[in-house]
DNA sequence: AGATACTATATTGTCGACAATTATTTATTG
DNA sequence: CAATAAATAATTGTCGACAATATAGTATCT
């Protein structure tokens, strides 16, 4: 499930999504720049579809351009990832909040027997972090909301980008146990119902897992 | 200063402008398809550039893309607009927050200076319903918050559809004076650097000028 | 006549080439 | 030698043509 594999049926589609992994698993490196001419070639695709991807990854905010003068990769920066973190409290939160109004029985039902699941991968000593529980839970939420605006924003662009901070950061974690009982958390609220509080601890969750970044990057 | 008048240098954004406000004007009608090559001999540019703008398009959620099949302008709804207040109330709120901590000393005095020239609009019995001022006044916070995501994300995007639901809904309007006062009150929060209730203040104006909306639409 | 298979048409996806702009190197001058 | 100007190379922006896919129309069969 970590990856949606949303039909990727145009070429253009297929390479957009191969440069974003390459940006975000840091193949190719932050900052630097994006020759069309050489990704035409990597690639092996014509220079027009390259360069509908990357004006797809500069609305993905993963890479900036300028006319006449070409695109860089976004460099990753404490000021860059304090906003991020920012709008991700903003749109998660309202997307729990959401949640609880909008999520059916049923997807309630899932949310929780995913906790069930991550809570297995816990208990035991194999604590390392569950990036991809951690990923699940958050997707979930998002979807829950029923908001298309909300999930295009977070799928398509916001959370790759917290990925490649992640990735870049070395992200690894400590926090393994609390961030779990700050899902259940959320989970009960949205089982519950309570809007208000869903938003709440989500927004707390998300300030939490910033300061817990946050001191890794220069 | 109600067009930014940012340098659009090359031809691909110049269409791109005009497509995009063909369509918010509803010169281009709701849900009706884009033929690329009719496109690219009515804006007399190449099918490639129309192909740009029309990508553009989609990411600012104005068009909708099926693969191989072609693209929509997106059609108003019911749904649409609360969806799209969803993410207004959620954004702007933060945007609010921020501005209450970041906005310069300058940038508070001038926002205040903008409203007194406003009251002197509504004062009058030429209290018409002021849309570029309550525009100016958003675009004021939005970049107040001085967070580059939420700068991009209000004013690339949530913005030109919120002035598409206006144009084609007939938007006019009574509220000038209540939603007058509302600005005043969130300025004098951002002024007195009081973010939390900037933030409810901003939440609870976007929430009201929804319910004001929403019974035009069928 | 209705349904299916086939053909023709139109539309989107992809490509390579040319034009315009920017960056780099070389030449020139004080 | 430093600084400016001119010429060259490299890169981005734009275009028209071809390929692949989808839609519309026509013929065939039961």
């Amino acid at each position: 499930m970590s990856i949606p594999a949303e039909a990727l049926v145009t070429s253009s589609d297929r390479t957009f999504a191969a440069i974003r992994a390459d940006i975000v698993n840091g193949v190719i490196t932050a900052g630097s720049k994006l020759n069309e001419t050489e990704l035409s070639t990597k690639y092996e695709v014509s220079r027009a579809i390259i360069r509908e991807s990357i004006n797809k990854l500069v609305n993905a905010n993963l890479v900036e351009r300028k006319a006449n003068i070409g695109a860089k990769v976004v460099t990753l920066s404490h000021q860059g990832l304090i906003q991020l973190y920012q709008v991700r409290e903003s749109l998660e939160g309202m997307a729990a909040r959401l949640a609880a109004k909008n999520m059916t029985d049923d997807e309630i039902q899932q949310l929780q027997h995913l906790l069930d699941e991550h809570f297995e991968g816990v208990k035991g000593t194999e604590s390392y972090y569950q990036e991809a529980g951690d990923v699940d839970f958050h997707y979930r939420i998002a979807l829950g909301s029923h908001n298309q605006h909300l999930i295009a924003m977070l799928m398509d662009s916001i959370y790759h980008l917290v990925r490649m901070y992640r990735v870049q950061l070395g992200m690894a974690g400590p926090r393994v146990t609390t961030a779990f009982s700050e899902h259940q958390h959320i989970a009960k609220a949205i089982a519950n119902r309570d809007p208000e509080l869903a938003e709440l601890l989500m927004r707390r969750h998300i300030t939490y897992s910033m300061t817990n970044i946050k001191p890794k990057l220069v």
